[in-house]
DNA sequence: ATATTTCGTGAAAACGTATTCACGCTTTCT
DNA sequence: AGAAAGCGTGAATACGTTTTCACGAAATAT
């Protein structure tokens, strides 16, 4: 029954095709008795217009498209989650792609989102390379994650979140410290800043590779600290991300260290894992990302007033938890 | 530039527009020559055939709507992953909706899927609510889940699932078995059977509230059976997922009670938080459940032969950590 | 009373593509 | 050599909407 047009219906309510239209895009200038009319068939019959051809005669498609660079980490599934959701109370539903770290794949989901006619397309990006050619595309476009210059963006200041759990660091007695991360990285150098201006160094830097995106390998990582180095030379540690955070957790604690006893620990995005483990961590505020992102985007797409780039930096605030709340 | 159409094109190149749809979609009868201009032009313009138009044309979109009921279990967010990249192997992008349990909204994303003229629906369902009216609209539908009747469906068979995990405590010599899991339930059931025929009991059930669907309402559930229980009166627990095994072996540490030398504990969907946590698990063959049901969907979306429905059970094996190895 | 505005409506055009049809040209068969 | 068949191509149509245009009827103004 889904074969069904509004030729059809017309003919069943006894109007033009053009009345079925109107009614179904409550056009005012429609007699009451014929609207009514129209809408009982409707019923009846269960149709739904052909979104094909909306979008095609509007030439827009209420579709707005987002490419994220994985969903292993419960951040983006959170972010996706929340995207859908605010995306929907505004009449738009989410084409959603991960490119899986690579930009090669990430250009193909962009070509795919201007193929598929998308109003708007979110973007959490690997790094720059396809910031340009989005540039080029002049389609609407919001970025999550860090500041860039060309196009409109939103996200967590990493480098004052590395501040920050710096300074928590510090503030709590630790003369010691160490980083769990994939370098570069703005939270390590907003990290290693405060510490420097402290008098201090980065004593310890247990390094992530680029491609250890699941939890096992990044077990492996962690794994390959601990077998190299003799004993830790860091009484507290500052990790990435809270998957990290835990692997590095769970890794102390098969070797006797308590946490936060001998290591106090502190990771980044305050997602459920922090949550379930007592994990310290760095709060990305996604619900007020998300809406904001939304209102940015939509504004572009249904207002297209100024060209002026906004850029959008939010505060991160530290979630303390049992990892991190010892005090020396 | 995305507003070029066939007719520049064809314009740029010397050709009629029709021709350029012809080298677009590999069509042999054309001259080799004018396909290389064509070619040419495409590249250096970029243009991007409109999708909206194509779909209206072909009346198919290479579209699959797929609605989940959560995706705060990972479970789904790996099935969902998963999916998306089969179908795009395949040449069909995935439009994800989350029903959130709420079989309203699960109807209100097939509309929409419908509205879009998805050439297919996966569907994680809520219960049986609108499995009927799908069947009804004779869309090509797949149900990953439990089986079902009407509709093509595969899942993991859940009553086995119970069964297997019930055997084990036997075998490993328990006595007194718990459940922790919404009721009703199929591995709650082949659990309960497995224990009456080896002549004993279920004797405490742990009951999560239908609503619970983030960890930390659960752990209210699980935090709320323990403060009225004055003792723990099993010796051995399945949990209907692994996000319930992770909150009651963190409810369980917290009183001292250990894991598995008082408690042995199995899970289900083996998801990383099993692997991470160490807790045996009952493992979902998620490549295999969706590798087949893309290939279910497709063919009944390509060939549309037999009308004969198929539902397919698979195997649950369980995978054992140290949560559970204990023998008493 | 006629002239003007308003209103509801249907016919028709347009959105960008895939595809059928017909036509002219070359090739192959008798 | 003429007829038949094949090939490459452009013109035209259709997909299901939205929207413009025009028209007649009703309502209001003169």
């Amino acid at each position: 029954m889904s074969k069904l047009t509004m030729k059809e219906i017309a003919k069943l309510a006894n109007v033009s095709q053009a009345t079925v239209s109107r009614v179904i895009n409550g056009n005012k200038s429609v007699n009451e008795e014929a609207a009514k009319r129209v809408l009982k068939v409707i019923e009846e019959v269960g149709f739904i217009p052909n979104n094909a051809a909306q979008t095609l005669k509007r030439s827009h498609s209420n579709i707005i498209g987002v490419c994220v660079t994985e969903t292993f980490n419960p951040y983006f599934v959170e972010l996706i989650d929340t995207l859908e959701l605010e995306a929907r109370k505004r009449g738009y539903n989410i084409l959603l792609h991960n490119s899986k770290h690579n930009p090669i794949t990430e250009w193909e989901s962009i070509q795919n989102f201007i193929a598929r006619q998308v109003d708007g397309i979110i973007l959490v990006p690997n790094g720059e390379y396809n910031i340009q050619r989005l540039n080029k595309l002049a389609i609407p476009t919001v970025i999550i994650t860090k500041n860039r210059e060309s196009l409109d963006s939103i996200g967590l200041d990493h480098m004052q979140a590395g501040k920050i759990a710096g300074e928590n660091f510090i503030y709590a007695g630790h003369k010691k410290f160490g980083f769990i991360g994939t370098v570069p990285d703005e939270k390590y150098l907003g990290y290693k800043s405060v510490l420097f201006e402290n008098g201090f160094e980065l004593n310890s830097l247990i390094n992530i590779k680029q491609t250890s995106t699941n939890n096992f390998l990044i077990q492996q990582d962690i794994e390959a600290y601990f077998n190299q180095a003799d004993r830790l030379d860091f009484t507290c540690v500052f990790a990435a991300n809270d998957i990290m955070a835990l692997e590095f957790l769970k890794a102390a604690q098969k070797r006797g260290i308590r946490i936060p006893e001998d290591i106090s620990l502190i990771g980044f995005d305050d997602t459920y894992l922090a949550k379930i483990m007592g994990i310290s961590s760095i709060h990305q505020p996604i619900e007020e990302m998300v809406k904001t992102t939304i209102e940015i985007l939509l504004n572009r797409i249904e207002n297209e007033v100024s060209s002026e780039k906004i850029n959008i930096q939010l505060a991160p605030t530290l979630i303390e938890r049992k990892s991190s709340n010892f005090k020396r």
